[in-house]
DNA sequence: ATTTTGTATATTGTATACAATCTTGGAGTC
DNA sequence: GACTCCAAGATTGTATACAATATACAAAAT
């Protein structure tokens, strides 16, 4: 997801990036309040980088910034969270046809790096990764589509799902059907089955989503 | 498109709502260059709040930064232009059903008005209005849709497609007719006929698609 | 007691100043 | 002539300082 080599070019963009990760696992919660000074004497920087960084996360739907009140880790409704996934239903089949008549050897080794950490991620527990490697595995595979729009649209999409798919995955079961039909995808990929993979990726995200909707409701 | 009433809450905001206009209307072409200093210098600020506008701007996708070089007004390429339209025939019609049968007596009377400016625009040959009483026009149909995602996308998707649509209402012919159709649409929509008005508006923006791609052919 | 009003404090917004990076042009080398 | 290298200028990035706005709390008025 984040390709500058771990430290960024900018400190801005390493602040940006510092409060994605924190925000996307979970570590800032939605409707935390985010000091610019507070942030400033964290990363031990000035103030300017850091509203640079909030600026970039509000244009990623991170964050929230009321003008002269400052910026709020953004929340979403369960109408929200049902859009979002239907957003996928819709655009992600689309994006797998176009791709993966076109995806290269290079490409499917790639999908099976991603797939193996995957599995030991899922394996592990560890949500975090999950999220991360989940939201790259789908990128990857659409990766050929000369979609562009579509492309950056759903990296959006699976960007919000991954704040959420982490208490989803607190289900043993729902984690292993997860990783199982990921192995599958990525074999159909091999083959070129591109219809059978949408289909398939339909099936699969409103699994998740189904999931996803009866744990908010339980946990509200 | 801009609720803040014409003069924004903060500096950064006017800048950003003058260079939208200007990147919208074609005034600031693709591919310019957008020099701090010389924008700061321009509206008597200081490149602070220049700085925050293009970030902004940045997420909007209107412009493109890269550290330490500069913004620049991002281009489109052919396929992202078809890509952004198929994406309009695949979301719009879903916000029309769910949105017009939710529609209120004063969203009607707000259809009605702006589908007025409008033709009112068309006849005056009002390119730069055009678009932006065309995006408004789509947005509140769909206003009602308890689909929040949708609603961000589209709007985007609209936006990019304005600084398109001007060329295309070069031609006359393509304007009248759009022109017929927003009546048609509205009608519709006064009298709840969702499935109807979705099925036109896939019609409607293929139209405009194809007109679109004609025309950057033609045009290079 | 409730509301209002004012003031102190906290927080954000913007300007100025400085540092880091990039670009441009020419001198020198092969 | 083409190339490398280096320095000066241009441009962006960040820190510090100040201004504007909002928030919280106490005093005053009804």
């Amino acid at each position: 997801m984040a390709q500058p080599g771990l430290k960024s070019r900018t400190v801005a963009a390493a602040i940006a990036e510092a409060l994605r990760t924190d925000i996307l696992s979970g570590a800032l919660a939605s409707g935390a309040q985010l000091r610019q000074d507070a942030l400033a004497g964290a990363y031990g920087v000035s103030r300017i980088p850091v509203r640079e960084a909030l600026l970039a996360l509000e244009g990623e739907g991170l964050v929230q910034i009321v003008p002269h009140k400052g910026a709020v880790v953004s929340a979403l409704s369960a109408a929200e969270v049902g859009d979002v996934f239907d957003l996928r239903i819709l655009l992600e089949p689309r994006l797998a046809r176009a791709s993966i008549p076109l995806l290269t050897r290079e490409d499917l080794a790639e999908l099976d790096a991603i797939q193996a950490r995957f599995a030991e991620a899922v394996a592990r527990q560890d949500r975090a990764l999950w999220g991360a490697l989940n939201a790259q595995l789908h990128l990857t595979m659409y990766r050929r589509a000369p979609l562009p729009r579509s492309l950056v649209l759903v990296a959006g999409l699976l960007q919000t799902s991954e704040r959420y798919t982490r208490m989803q995955m607190a289900r043993a079961a729902a984690d292993r059907r997860a990783a199982a039909e990921h192995a599958q995808l990525v074999a159909l990929c091999r083959t070129g089955k591109a219809e059978a993979a949408a289909t398939l990726l339909a099936a699969h995200i409103e699994a998740v989503r189904a999931d996803m909707l009866a744990l908010m409701q339980a946990a509200g």
